[in-house]
DNA sequence: CGCACGAATAGAACATGTTCTATTTTGGAT
DNA sequence: ATCCAAAATAGAACATGTTCTATTCGTGCG
């Protein structure tokens, strides 16, 4: 990204930190990032888009911490409640930040469509990823079956996500809604 | 609901029909219920909360529907493929009306908490009514499993239809989503 | 060098959600 | 019937996302 629009996404990222979805005052993002609005509104489409584009970064940072450390565990299901919990205390550490995020996916403007599909599709790359681990055995493409259930938990995850921002449950209740799902659909796994 | 409360909420949802969120400019709305802007605020806390009444409302008819005609089947499976299908089909036949109202619940505002978790809730009980069935067998309280099951299949749904609403897929992607996800759960079951 | 053109800038302007104020209406208690 | 408190009203006022305009800046080209 060039060094103007990472300054404007960082600083939107500083401001959510602190104060979430409205903490976000496009003139302060601007002026924090020493740049006009209009600059801001050439490489961002509108609020939504600019912390759509916050989101890619966190989740860039979240596939290279997953690359050098990849959930561990004999099972899947060990796999994915380890890496669940993960990405789940990841995006809950700075809540604010993560409630603007969260609401920037969630609603669903249509000339985001695309980032927000890329966004969903890295999630369930990663979760792919912790289903399958990493040693030798099960390699090759992932099965139909494998698909479906990495999407699946993927909704889960982001349902319980938004329902999380909203404040209908704490961040354990996320990793744990989650994992109940993914042992709901391993159950006759063999592994 | 009061009558006054009642007008309000009924031109939201017709300028919602018309042209989604947006449309529904609060003072238009006002006015299209021979009301003051002020008396709007004093019933509804924002834009949000009236767009979750209209939900209520929408929500509440369905519970009659499902009352009226209980989802068919001889298998669990069939009952919430047919449940899921008409549910998905209520809330898309009015797509910008749907996008709004989904748009109002994901966005997560604080003061709307107890809202959101009723509505999902409602229609966490109205899956486990399909799941269980209405003719005499399985009577009593439902199991710890069948809530597990009910609350994951709500999120997938849920999840699903914010997709749906932000461009991801069409209707019968969500319907098509949320009964592969009931299948894998319930591969293992007897009925 | 001087120019031309695209980008950046400062700031006004506009739309709409939300709040506030001053006034009027309404409905019930006496 | 009168009066009072609560609600409604018209409309101004404010905040912030978004757009627009006029000006300035910077850079590659002749």
């Amino acid at each position: 990204m060039e060094e103007r629009s990472r300054r404007i996404v960082e600083s939107a990222v500083e401001l959510a930190e602190k104060g979430g979805f409205e903490a976000v005052r496009l003139r302060d993002v601007a002026s924090h990032a020493g740049v006009a609005l209009g600059t801001l509104y050439r490489r961002f489409r509108s609020k939504e888009d600019l912390l759509l584009a916050a989101l890619e970064l966190q989740i860039g940072k979240h596939e290279q911490l997953v690359e050098r450390r990849p959930p561990q565990g004999a099972s899947a299901l060990e796999r994915l409640t380890s890496f669940f919990q993960v990405l789940t205390r990841a995006m809950c550490r700075r809540p604010h930040l993560a409630r603007a995020l969260i609401r920037a996916v969630a609603t669903g403007e249509p000339e985001l469509t695309q980032k927000v599909a890329a966004f969903h599709t890295r999630v369930e790359d990663l979760i792919t990823g912790a289903l399958r681990g990493t040693d030798g055995e099960a390699r090759g493409a992932a099965t139909d079956n494998e698909r479906d259930l990495a999407y699946t938990l993927q909704l889960v995850w982001f349902a319980s996500l938004v329902g999380w921002a909203g404040g209908l449950h704490g961040q354990t209740a996320v990793v744990l809604q989650t994992c109940r799902a993914a042992e709901l659909m391993l159950k006759d796994q063999a592994t």
